[in-house]
DNA sequence: GTAGTAAGTCAACAGGTGATGACAACCCGG
DNA sequence: CCGGGTTGTCATCACCTGTTGACTTACTAC
């Protein structure tokens, strides 16, 4: 069945920032060498043309994508925020509802296409540098970089844990022992050693 | 530059093996979709249509992989052994050396094509039955799914990190410090909560 | 030695991909 | 009312992918 719709309305700030929020949905569903240019454009309501038109390559749309300064700001605030209370929201993303806007998408997007070879050194520099150097620079002691990286892995792996097997736990009193579990799972990672 | 080679010798076992080794080497280093038969059977020095005949389609390719018989022994052997010491092995097996031959990279191997539509759903398994099954069967107390699940993140953690960004320590003084790190982590990860 | 079968080679297919350039519709300033 | 630039549409290109079938070569059993 194909559906006839009536033509787009003219209006190229609009139509861009369509694409944009479709590439975000499928590139946070799958990773970039099976996102096609076809299905986000479908997503947008849009013709494909217009996606290279307007960003490029699909390349160039992948990394405006990982750039929207919302979500960079997002991220950003997890990790340059006090650092004493760094451990509470790190514990709070994890466990956190799934929803469409929140920070968990942000790294999805990054984690399906670590493994793709023209995505993977975006995504190696954004987290490199969104995640790891400001943890680095918030720690005091020896081998910042190190227990930065450590971390990162922490983070990388309940993320990924999440997204393929469900929710950890479902029922609230266990979440919440969860959560308290995944903060002294961060402080261990990030004290000295 | 082509070279010409002599005709490869007529052993269906040798060459089916051939490319059985140069598939694992191939999707321990990219994700499923990125890796072509081509590609594969250019490795194994052998003509890409004996991929198909031998194995039947990359998606049996990837299976076969996945399942061959040794190395679904050794990660058995590192989840069912001695729950006691099995820090001891998963710190070892995130620490050691790389090699084409070692544990890391049959996780390697799930963990690049995790995220392929294709794959996943064979990755998903594979790692649920080998490795959260008999980790949750061998714990004491309540929640052994949860604990183990939580084991499996860090694990996963871990290796995408070392393969992304490098080791973690070359120094062998820091090494061991970083190897009693994983140990505290995954005794941390395992305990009641 | 010669059939018959196993093993390897080659060319091609059908489908899908990202990307392009020519065309049509629209809006807005003059 | 009309021209010019913007926005959207369409058809198509060139390339790459997994897979197949027909062909040639080698080995083995009789």
């Amino acid at each position: 069945m194909v559906a006839i719709y009536p033509p787009r309305p003219r209006n190229a700030e609009a139509t861009k920032a369509a694409i944009l929020a479709a590439a975000r949905g499928r590139f946070a569903r799958a990773s970039y060498d099976t996102v096609g240019i076809r299905e986000i454009a479908s997503d947008a309501g849009v013709d494909p043309a217009l996606v290279s038109r307007y960003f490029g390559s699909k390349e160039d749309l992948f990394a405006a994508v990982l750039n929207r300064p919302e979500k960079i700001e997002r991220i950003g605030d997890l990790f340059t925020g006090d650092i004493a209370t760094l451990s509470t929201r790190i514990a709070d993303m994890i466990v956190e509802e799934p929803d469409d806007e929140n920070t968990v998408e942000d790294f999805l997007i990054m984690l399906n296409s670590i493994a793709s070879a023209t995505a993977a050194g975006m995504v190696r520099a954004v987290i490199f540098e969104r995640c790891d150097r400001p943890v680095a620079a918030a720690l005091t002691g020896p081998h910042t970089e190190l227990r930065a990286r450590m971390l990162g892995a922490l983070i990388v792996g309940h993320i990924m844990n999440r997204t393929m097997w469900g929710d950890l736990a479902r029922d609230p009193d266990l979440r919440t022992r969860v959560r308290k579990r995944i903060m002294e799972q961060v402080e261990l990672s990030l004290s000295e050693l």
